[in-house]
This record gives structure tokens, sequence and C-alpha cells, in this order.
DNA sequence: GTCTATAATTAGATAGAC
DNA sequence: GTCTATCTAATTATAGAC
């Protein structure tokens, strides 16, 4: 029908489509979607058709724009990296002035912060990191070990004024993976155990606070810590 | 064929086939293999046919004897915290006679000790914990609640002895599992991040240490800590 | 109790219209 | 770019012989 391909060919001229906006809309939305369930399920336990559905358009769309399921993964990482990493880079002339230990403070915290804001990103992180295949080591050589070895640096550094006595780096930066995300990654057991919520503001401040005071306790005085509400429940 | 079954009928009575001890072997075998299945790659990760492989078995006979994959779920959770629970036990009397806070540290020393041997426990958790669902709810109200209002308990005496200034007790609680756990858990991000293993014997007992260090500093100078070695690495 | 064979279901991926 | 319809492959579960 060569009417209507000339149709479509003068109506494309006159109405711009931005076909490229849409298309980055429509990425975003199911990148947002995919994190949420690759987060709560796992690879293997997020369903492309859930995914689908929560973005609010037909499964086929996710290979169109991501050629795989683990494509898709790829970019969903590939996305929430880029937001921790734009939160260091803006984090860091601050740091450089500071007391080594007070810089390994002001990390904490901003690690604390971002993971109560992106639980996401360490509950997928840990669900890939529990056995080795293609997905952790593309994670890890990708993102992971340039933080890992600025953080290593940083730890030695406090170590040099005298704090982390007698933790090795590599195990300090694993006892702050864990410490600083766990409530936040197993947040659906701590309320089904507490009736509470660890994403409120006063509880990421308390448990920020808390970590500071835990790794670099002679800090804590020096800094204004967020008032710890130790609570009382009835059991 | 009446003849084969009556020779069938008198051969089993001649031969004792102790078909329950058998029954108990194989059990143990599915359930070991899928303890680790589940712990690498979650409940939908983790697939029967693989289970089924490693414990040297057909996959039908998962069924036969769990009835379905979630139920073989369930029987390897309850194998894995019966042998937690055990530990305890068995560690109980000595507690009682001890400093709240050194009976804390001691729980928290067989605690990394256990984790260290049985890495799968703390990997099934956290990958049941990030989303609410039925499994979750199961392991949370048979065997993860007990055993948190234990803790509770010792963490309230330890701070009315001073220790954990100012840290809700529940808050306690997920940065004790987080720390404690997260090596263990995250091995082979480890093991590709620093080349070393932390399963090893020393590695065990640093981390057992630092763990104390950071919880209960006070405690560290009167118990008999094991070495901890600072490693140097090329970068 | 354990096996072989297979049914039933459902996942991710593709084809092709619009 | 997005949709509908469908294919292919792989999974858990069942049937039935031994």
């Amino acid at each position: 029908m060569p009417s209507r391909r000339l149709a479509h060919r003068v109506r494309s001229r006159l109405i711009p489509r931005r076909p490229r906006l849409r298309s980055a809309e429509t990425r975003l939305r199911i990148i947002e979607a995919a994190l949420q369930a690759f987060g709560d399920a796992g690879f293997d336990g997020a369903l492309t058709r859930e995914i689908a559905r929560a973005a609010g358009i037909q499964q086929p769309l996710i290979n169109y724009h991501f050629g795989s399921k683990h494509g898709l993964w790829q970019a969903a990482v590939e996305h929430l990296f880029g937001r921790l990493e734009a939160s260091v880079e803006e984090a860091l002339p601050r740091l450089g002035s500071l007391d080594p230990r007070d810089a390994l403070a002001e990390v904490l915290e901003l690690f604390v912060h971002f993971n109560a804001e992106h639980p996401e990103l360490a509950r997928l992180m840990i669900k890939e990191a529990t056995a080795r295949g293609p997905r952790l080591e593309w994670i890890i050589e990708r993102h992971v070990r340039p933080s890992f070895e600025a953080v290593l640096q940083l730890v030695r550094q406090a170590q040099r004024h005298g704090s982390l006595y007698g933790i090795e780096p590599a195990s300090a930066y694993c006892l702050f993976m864990g410490a600083a995300t766990s409530v936040f990654v197993m947040a659906p057991a701590f309320q089904l155990l507490t009736g509470n919520d660890p994403f409120s503001a006063e509880r990421r401040a308390a448990h920020a606070a808390a970590l500071v005071r835990l790794f670099l306790p002679e800090r804590t005085a020096r800094r204004d810590t967020a008032a710890v509400r130790v609570e009382r429940r009835p059991n």
C-alpha cells in the first residue's frame, strides 16, 4: 500500500513522536520495577511477566529493550550503581579535607542512608554473592572492586590514626557491609519480629549513629549524632 | 505372577531390608544437598533435579520423601535449626554462671563458628527475609523468634552493665546478625575480591575476635582472644 | 523405596500486526 | 515502540513398574 506508506511518512514529519523520550521513559519504568523484583526475589524468583505488569507494559517489551532477562538485570544493576556513584562523587570534595577517621564516618553514614533509600542494592548483591557465577563475577569486577579498594584505603588511613585496631581491612569491609545493610536488607523480617519500620527517619539516623559508635567510638562525641531513642516494647 | 509374588514375600522375611534406615539415610543425603542448593541459589534458583543429582538419587524420590519442593525446603530448614539449637543447648549450662557481657561474647563466638560451619543457614534466611511471603512467616515464627527474644534478653542484661550503650536491642540484633554472618554469606565474593578463604581456622578466630572487640570492647582484654593476623596484600 | 517415563504447568523468548 | 499471539524449553509433580 504505497499510499498508506506515504501518508505515514508525511504524518511522521508533522507529528514529532519523540520516540527516544518515550523509549527512555519506558526503560526507566521497567528498570525500577525490575530492581524491586530482583531485590525481593532474586534473579530466578523474579518473573519478567510480573516486572512488566508492575511497569504497566507488556512482557515482550522487556526483550525489545533489554534483549533478555539477563540484559535487564545488568541494566538495572548499572542504573543503581550509577546512583550510588553519583552520591559518592557528590560527597567526595568534602571528604578530602577531613581527618580520615571522620571521612570514614561520613562514608558509613552516606552508605547507610543510600541503603535506606535503595535497599534493592544490598538485597540484589547479597543474593548473587552466595555462589560463584557469571552474574557475581560481572558485578564484582565492574562495580564492587573499585569501591572495595577505596574503602580499604580509608580503613588503612584510619588505622594509622589508631582506629579499628587489629582488624584486617578486608574483614572491616565485610563487617561494615553486613552491619550497615542488614536492617534494611531484612526489613520484612524486622517488621515481623518487632512490628516496627526500619526505614523511618529516626531509625535511619539511630542506625547510622550506632554504626559510627561501634566502628569509630572515639568519633562519636565529636559529631552531632542524631538522638537515639531506646524504645520500650512489651516483650 | 503368583509364584514371583510368593518368592518375594518369602525373601522379604529372610532378608531384613531395614527400610527405615535406608530411608533415613536417603532423606539426610537429600537434605544436605538441598541446604547447599537453597543456600547458594535460593528457593526458586535451586532445582530439584540438581539436588537429586547431588544426592545421587532420582528426582521423584524427593516428592516421595518430602511431598513437594516446599516440603523439602521446610525439612532442610528444620534440620539446620535443629543443629543450631543443639549447639546452643550444649553451651547453655556454661553461660548461666557468667557475667552477662561475657555470656553475650560467648554467644557471639558460638554463632560465628556455627555460621562458618554452616553458611547455608544465614544464606537461606537472608534470601527469604527480603520479601514477605509464606516461607518468611513460617521461618520467623517457628525458628527465629525464640532466638531473637533470647538475644534481646542478653542485650538488655549487658546494657544494664553498661555495654552497648544507646543501641536499641532489636537494632543490636540486626547488627550482630549482619556483622557476624556477612563474611561467610558472601564468601564467594570475598574470595573473588581478596583471593582468600574466609573459612580458614585463623580467619574464623580473627573474625570472632574482631566482633567481640567491636560490640564489647571492654571484654576483649579479659579473654584469650585468638591472634589476629593483619595481612599485607599487594593492593 | 527407588526407578523410568511422562504429564502439567509455566517460564522467557520470538513473530508479526499496527 | 508497543501490542497480541504463540513457540520452545525447562520445571515440578505424578503414574506405575519393580
